[in-house]
DNA sequence: CACCTGACAAATT
DNA sequence: TAATTTGCCAGGT
């Protein structure tokens, strides 16, 4: 089932991020065929709330979290990352360069 | 039925 | 170097 629409495809390569990894909408974009299709990715996080994904470990290309406004609070997924053992820069954003994980692997 | 918005990114001016 | 524009997909108004 590796094949429903861009939308099932996010949540299928969100689901499948290993903890304490990192990913960015850029990434699963390009993953999916369309480089440029990163703000469908983060639509697609924002559609999938409820779904069970680990949208607290898809960041956007600087590593900053970029859906912690939509996700419930900012530091929920602060608070989720580091409890995952990921590395912050910054309060709101990750050692993305160290936990970069890009989809197919 | 047509236009606008939205957790982004990369290229061009 | 910074600011602006275009591309992507789906849903809402």
């Amino acid at each position: 089932m590796a094949n429903q629409d861009f939308f099932d495809k996010v949540w299928e390569v969100v689901a499948d991020i290993p903890l304490g990894k990192v990913t960015t909408y850029g990434h699963i974009a390009a993953y999916l065929g369309s480089k440029s299709a990163s703000r469908t990715v983060g639509w697609a996080l924002k559609a999938a709330s409820g779904h069970g994904l680990p949208c607290h470990r898809v960041v956007n290309r600087y590593g900053g979290l970029s859906g912690h406004a939509s996700f419930g609070g900012p530091y929920v997924m602060e608070d989720l990352l580091r409890s995952e053992g990921i590395a912050f820069l910054d309060e709101t954003t990750v050692d993305i360069e160290k936990h970069l994980w890009v989809p197919g692997t």
